[in-house]
DNA sequence: GCGACAG
DNA sequence: ATCTTGTCGC
């Protein structure tokens, strides 16, 4: 897919990358889009060659057909540790190179970690959203910031997650009965609400939707016989 | 200064 | 994220 060209750099401290993220979330648009929403591209990372390089890999999922259509991946040097707070700035350049390979129609960006459920409002699935220009939804597996109380024990059951001031940062979702919840939140064009049916219907038996899931897989499998040779 | 802390 | 085998449960 084509990408607008205009970006900032990566290659820069925290005290930048800070400033950086306060002045796109600004640009972060809470409404939902119009088109249909069917294609979903599910994003993930691994490192290989000991961390030096970073992976990603993108998942191309019809939402209507429960199939993948397109597969793409593609590899960047890891100019970022991992920090909390920080991680689009350590994934993100490996991930757009993976999605300008993505020749297939894609409507939403998928995330494996937070949009706005972050401490500047910025996590990855917005930075990479907004920076796409693509309606963009965030499923993290634990929390990063916020306050929340235990949902019900049942697929569905959901409970609000909390900035102190009280702002909604997104939802605390059960995807599978009995199983530790899953943090859904907006990551750019998309209201909570379509984020959490996103969620619910890209995922069947399992506490993680098919698009990342299946990107996580995918990366695990490349750097396997990336080692191995 | 002391905790918390996506992947 | 990554290092790692078997094992308990649906």
């Amino acid at each position: 897919m084509k990408l607008p060209a205009a970006r900032h750099d990566w290659d820069i401290d925290t005290q930048a990358a800070a400033a950086v993220q306060r002045e796109l979330a600004g640009r972060i648009i809470r409404r939902g889009s119009l088109g249909k929403l069917r294609y979903a591209a599910g994003l993930d990372c691994a490192f290989p060659a000991e961390g030096r390089e970073c992976l990603a890999a993108a998942i191309v999922w019809d939402m209507e057909k429960s199939c993948i259509v397109e597969e793409q991946h593609a590899t960047a040097p890891t100019l970022f540790p991992y920090i909390p707070g920080f991680l689009s700035f350590r994934e993100a350049p490996a991930i757009l190179a993976a999605l300008e390979k993505v020749q297939h129609r894609v409507d939403l960006l998928m995330f494996d970690g937070h949009g706005i459920a972050h401490p500047r409002r910025l996590g990855i699935a917005s930075h990479v959203g907004l920076l796409c220009d693509m309606p963009s939804v965030a499923c993290a597996k634990s929390r990063l910031t916020g306050l929340h109380v235990e949902p019900g024990p049942q697929r569905g059951n959901r409970t609000q997650l909390l900035a102190k001031d009280g702002e909604e940062l997104g939802a605390v979702l059960r995807t599978r009965d009995n199983v530790k919840p899953v943090y859904v939140s907006i990551g750019h064009k998309t209201t909570l609400d379509e984020a959490v049916n996103t969620v619910l219907r890209c995922g069947r038996g399992l506490r993680l939707p098919e698009p990342t899931r299946l990107a996580d897989k995918r990366v695990a499998e490349i750097k396997k016989d990336m080692a191995r040779t």
